[in-house]
DNA sequence: ATGGTAGATGCTCTA
């Protein structure tokens, strides 16, 4: 029997709280068709995970990994997978920034996951704030870690709160002092990536063309001032890039109701 | 140089 090519469609949102927003799933659903949806800022510990929500919503595989009132990730899927338990404690806080999942799909399985990288705090000075240095060692560990752990057949995606080149912040001269823009964090991400990804939704969006998906609270009107950053991310190892088949970033999500100050990102590809 | 909003939590932290 001949192999049959199969599309997945992987989506990656910052929810901010899983239980206040589980009722915008069903638009995010319905917008982009999912196969597997990471979730980032989850904000519910594992004893309160609403197991209803992705069960109702048609997505029988499940991971989560949370906390209370702060962080944790999920993925719901579509797809079977099995929750790899390999992965490192990143810089052994157990703060529930990440799962590595491996999806049952045609062919050799493709390994996912789904990260939340610390936001950094607001003081760009590893000596002065110790959440940035956090940032930082997060992203330099998880460099490590993937640099000795070649990946190969895998996608990344998640929350990583830095928005890496010129044209991922609406001012880049305004931005290199402000933590998600700082050479520090450019570059070490730039090094992560480098481990053997590729900036999956920046190969159907040129480097030139301004592209967000996060806008503050604290604007009025996101829309009109449009002092956006790309924090969210899709990146896929290089033996899956001839695979991409388009990027959808649902900018509308800003503004259903109660948004997100994320929106999604869904990357599809053709197995 | 400042402050603006949002969520979980519980007299404040994180983003």
């Amino acid at each position: 029997m001949a192999p049959r090519r199969r599309r997945l469609r992987v989506a990656t949102w910052n929810i901010n709280s899983l239980r206040l927003r589980a009722p915008l799933l069903r638009r995010l659903i319905d917008g982009v068709s999912p196969d597997v949806i990471c979730l980032q800022e989850t904000k519910v510990a594992d004893p309160l995970f609403p197991a209803k929500v992705p069960k109702s919503l048609g997505f029988p595989f499940v991971a989560f990994r949370g906390m209370k009132g702060y962080n944790g990730v999920a993925v719901f899927s579509r797809v079977p997978f099995e929750e790899q338990s390999d992965a490192p404690d990143w810089c052994s806080k157990g703060d529930c920034r990440h799962l590595a999942v491996r999806l049952d799909v045609p062919g050799e399985p493709v390994v996912l996951h789904d990260f939340y990288v610390p936001a950094g705090g607001d003081v760009p000075d590893p000596a002065a704030n110790p959440k940035y240095r956090h940032k930082l060692d997060f992203v330099a560990e998880a460099t490590g870690w993937f640099a000795t752990t070649p990946p190969a057949r895998s996608i990344l995606v998640g929350d990583l709160n830095i928005a890496p080149l010129e044209h991922d912040v609406w001012s880049h001269r305004q931005l290199l002092k402000v933590v998600s823009h700082t050479p520090p964090e450019t570059e070490g991400l730039t090094a992560w990536l480098a481990t053997g990804f590729t900036d999956a939704v920046r190969r159907f969006v040129p480097a030139e063309h301004k592209h967000y998906t996060w806008w503050s609270y604290r604007n009025i009107d996101w829309r009109a001032s449009d002092r956006g950053r790309r924090l969210d991310h899709v990146w896929v190892t290089h033996d899956l890039a001839p695979a991409l088949v388009r990027q959808v970033t649902l900018k509308d999500a800003r503004d259903w109701p109660q948004p997100s100050d994320h929106v999604p990102v869904c990357v599809e590809l053709a197995l």
